[in-house]
RNA sequence: GGAGUUGGCCAGACAAUCGCCGUUUGAAUUGCACUUGUGUAAUUCAAAGGGAGGAAAGUCCGGGCUCCAUAGGGCAGGGUGCCAGAUAACGUCUGGGCGGCGUAAGCCGACGACAAGUGCAGCAGAGAGUAGACCGCCUAAGCGCUGAUGUUUCGACAUUAACGCCGGUAAGGCUGAAAGGGUGCGGUAAGAGCGCACCGCGUUGCUGGUAACAGUAUACGGCGAGGUAAACUCCACCCGGAGCAAGACCAAAUAGGGUUCCUGACGGCGCGGCCCGCGUUGGAACCGGGUAGGUUGCUUGAGCCAGUGAGCGAUUGCUGGCCUAGAGGAAUGAUUGUCCACGACAGAACCCGGCUUAUCGGCCAACUCCAAUA
């Protein structure tokens, strides 16, 4: 397996995995996403995606989003925590360009990642 | 060449790198089966090849498929609505008819019946549905009154003119979306299908057409029957219900059901130092249901392409070739570079046939109108 692949290991699979993040999470907020992590037992990050109807309206631009998200979630796996990772997408979401969304998504996985840091050691 | 109509097609291209999901082939590991070196399943690696649309959308119709219900027929309810055909079927399509629009190619049309019944119609207007007298027109008949003339037995009577009453009248005006066929002549007091001619309408017959319908008449009817059925209704035809979260299979943990067997209440466990006492109830095998979860349904199909036969056409017969997404918190992508016409609307979720809506631009064919040239 590639260091950058992203197989169904990596995903969270069930409504019950995305209830457990909910319940007590690490948040780290932008305007247009919200992220949420759990630490888990597993060696590897995990991560599920949340966009909803309301949010954005075309199932052409959330398959989007969640692609770019993806990607860019694949690119950066290894600098992030061993957790379970939820990425809710708010509105505002569908306006913003691929680019705009890559750079937005590393600020947030790096604010996710100091915060995990913190909450293990303190 | 310009303007337009109809039908069909395409949906940025190429390269590199990094990913995702099926398929095929090869290899490795593990499990299972035995015919002991093969088969099969899972995982991993490598290679090859495939991976959204014309609307995938809205979910508005129709069908397949699945389960449930169902003898047959009727009622209710819903749908469709010019005719004929195509089709698995349709509210779709094709051809035709009728009406409307356009110079034309063409386009548009819920287009059965109001002459079965019931209902509805604001304002205006005299009158709005077995019509109606406001203005206007008329005063022939009947009555009243006045004048004139004539006759006279001086009571009146007759004629005539004006006026009034009782009326007549649907030609004209006014209102309205709409005023109960139109034009002309006759007719009349004035008028009126009151009569006639022609046109229109309807009925009937005949002719052509499968039919819708069209044409026609030494025929019949003076016209009675205005509009509205996306008003009830009538007529003709069609329709059982729910949907892939349908349905089928496997089935953990935990809880729990049934049968049989074992143990046997003198047993085990808890209270207890022990007894008595009190409370509580076991093990095994098999069977059936079934939650989480998994597998399947799941893509070979009313399929696509080419040729050819039938048909004006929708469509269809035959022959040959092709296999062209199958996910499941849901793949089909991202980044960079180059090029150009600078890229719209937009994402499969069981599958098809349509309709409707959204949409940057480009290409092809046929046809129409205008202009010019030879």
């Amino acid at each position: 397996m590639g260091e950058n692949s992203f197989s169904r290991e990596l995903r969270l699979l069930t409504p019950a995995h995305f209830e457990n993040v909910f319940n007590k999470a690490i948040p780290a907020v932008s305007p247009q996403i919200t992220l949420l992590a759990k630490q888990n037992n597993c060696s590897h990050p995990r991560l599920g995606i949340t966009i909803s109807k309301k949010r954005v309206k075309k199932a052409h631009d959330r398959n989007r989003l969640k692609r770019i998200i993806r990607e860019s979630y694949r690119l950066n796996q290894n600098m992030l925590p061993k957790a379970d990772i939820v990425v809710v997408g708010k509105s505002g979401l569908g306006d913003l360009t691929n680019p705009e969304l890559f750079t937005l998504l590393s600020k947030l996985w790096k604010k996710l990642s100091r915060r995990c840091e913190q909450s293990q050691s303190g």
